[in-house]
DNA sequence: CTGTGAATTGACAGCGCTGTCATATTTGTT
DNA sequence: AACAAATATGACAGCGCTGTCAATTCACAG
């Protein structure tokens, strides 16, 4: 068989060649056979299994992707790993692009814009064939390297309002603003936003609280609260113990998320604060805790392993297609619930429409 | 400058040598002027930086690792995405991995060894050069190619019986142990057992948890209570309604982790049952929330960040100085938190037996 | 002006695999 | 029996980059 493979053991590694030397095949045959074993016959494959499994040959995948200018692979890019929400929506993502045949890339740009382009850049130099992007700020050249890239992109869990190619989201200010309306709605006025680092999504949502307050004359942003820490359930408890210590406990309180609210209804059963009566609690993303925490957990219900599920599904499509560049938003929207944690305030006073100005601040 | 590039627009890829064109320069010295910028004259980098930049060129890095030879990635296998346990030691291992030149390739085996196997090859195809596993229980295949791959091989979270390389973990039958002997020596008897899916380490505590038992003639398997889902907090909350459903709520519960825990913490709120005093409450691994819990959740701490930070500096280490096969098995050990949720039950009667040394420190 | 060594730059040959097309080999058809 | 069609296998080139080593340039001492 042509040249001699040379290497006496040289790196334990071994390769195509000296797998079609020991079954005495040509080396595109071995090839063949692993991955079209159909078009090899019986016999062959049978001596080349044999080979591959005596020998531990592993294919060298930089070499196949090089050869075959197809990386097989997707990129996905995620703020972090540490939070369920992203966990959650990874995991639609495997269930969907690994059974079609993907290797997924996960990347996390630590909620940086910087560490984005980074990553972008690794990723497309492994010439992914796809990219699941997390938010829709970018840096001008990640986006050129985006756009220049001609494959197909996705952004996610933000509408973007310059899409680069599909969007798949909630639109997070129009949440932010109908969940805060659904507090106002119950009659309360002093209603308080505890978030932790202000990412993008969080600074919509706030967005959203500020702008219904602000239509009833309130002063939203006041009254929001956050350190620059990961959204935790102990987060939560101490921004709350810190609302009490300065005694400035609101008549509600909107969460960023779910973590943040069960640790601040956590903090007030310590303080002896009631809920809701003493102080409603709204969360975010409706987190499987929610509903059997005690008192229930209202909540904004959205659906991320969707988020995930579409996404993937469409790049699944567009690769087929090969239509990369369709620019389009898919609003997923969302839904709260209500549950014991945000009882009406008042008896429905919401018809006081004009409201009043009172601001919150003690 | 040597083979005229060929194709008009072929794919929208810049190469290498169309990157030389613009430069005027040879391919090689765009190499090196990307890798080793100090090596290139400050008239060539400028040239070149520029060219790169115009032409949005991003290195293909599938060729680099063929020539090098190198791939400057390790391989990660994780058993599930979907658990804060494993978020903050793949948090970790990016801290000290990702600094120091290494792309992380993060799998999950979603707890199945088959599955391991597969991303093993995959992994090891990738010509990974180290890699670091959750788990020790492997296939036979997955054993051999992990000690044909003469690559650093850590494996974390348990005590190995026969390592394949390096062993970073905390011994977690010995943790349920003692954690069981805790519950005992404050003088409970019924102590239930929940825990959701069955895998490697929960079994392994369970197993500690009913040697405890059955040393003072308890049966501790009579007591355990299960459901193969992963451990949530609404998990909890539905193991601990079953139990009260069947009327076998016992004196205390040890947990499989804190998100059972909680969960059962709060249904118990909600069925009018106090904690501890009608049924004391003892998790695992002391998550965020056990010390903020209300009441305050006893815990047995474990150091999963540790583990990923010693981790990935032994890899890096090993990598260093190409000591791959080190045999070693390192226990960095656990410590019992005793809070509000486990309170004595009887007059400390705790001194009455000696009880069985070995704290969880090495 | 020549020699020496350091600093730059380039030529060349693959890395291990796969796409393409050519070459057997077998089977079926008339 | 002769040929077409289908099937099975192989030869070859090259994917885009980097390791190696040779060639060139430059500064400076002798």
């Amino acid at each position: 068989m042509k040249k001699t493979r040379s290497k006496p053991a040289d790196r334990a590694r071994v390769t195509l060649d000296e797998v079609a030397a020991a079954a005495r095949v040509s080396a595109i045959t071995v090839s063949r056979a692993l991955r079209h074993p159909q078009m090899v016959s019986e016999e062959l494959r049978r001596r080349i299994d044999g080979a591959v499994l005596r020998l531990g040959y592993v294919p060298n995948i930089a070499a196949s992707r090089l050869a075959s200018a197809r990386s097989h692979a997707i990129g996905i890019l995620v703020p972090t790993l540490y939070n369920v929400i992203f966990s959650e929506y990874l995991q639609a993502l495997h269930e969907v692009l690994l059974p079609a045949g993907y290797q997924l890339v996960v990347v996390n740009s630590r909620y940086s814009q910087e560490e984005e382009e980074k990553a972008v850049r690794t990723l497309l130099g492994q010439r992914v064939e796809a990219m699941i992007i997390v938010g829709v700020n970018h840096t001008p050249l990640t986006r050129r390297m985006l756009n220049r890239a001609r494959i197909p992109v996705v952004e996610t869990f933000q509408i973007a309002h310059q899409p680069i190619g599909l969007n798949i989201a909630l639109d997070q200010v129009q949440a932010g603003y109908d969940a805060t309306c659904f507090l106002l709605d119950r009659g309360y006025r002093r209603i308080g936003f505890l978030l932790g680092q202000r990412d993008e999504r969080a600074l919509e949502r706030l967005a959203g609280f500020s702008k219904a307050m602000a239509e009833r004359g309130l002063d939203g942003e006041q009254l929001a609260m956050s350190l620059p820490c990961p959204s935790t359930i102990a987060l939560g408890a101490q921004l709350m113990a810190s609302l009490h210590e300065r005694k400035r406990v609101p008549e509600a309180l909107f969460c960023i998320d779910d973590n943040l609210a069960l640790g601040a209804m956590q903090e007030c059963r310590r303080l002896g604060l009631k809920v809701p009566e003493d102080v409603a609690i709204l969360g975010f993303h409706d987190l499987e805790f929610a509903a059997c925490a005690s008192p229930s957990l209202s909540s904004v219900a959205t659906r991320r392993q969707e988020l995930g599920t579409l996404a993937a599904r469409s790049v699944l499509e567009m690769l087929e297609t090969r239509a990369p560049l369709r620019r389009k938003t898919v609003n997923l929207g969302y839904e709260i619930r209500a549950r014991e944690s945000t009882a009406s305030r008042a008896p429905e006073r919401r018809q006081a429409k004009g409201g009043h100005p009172r601001r919150g601040e003690p």
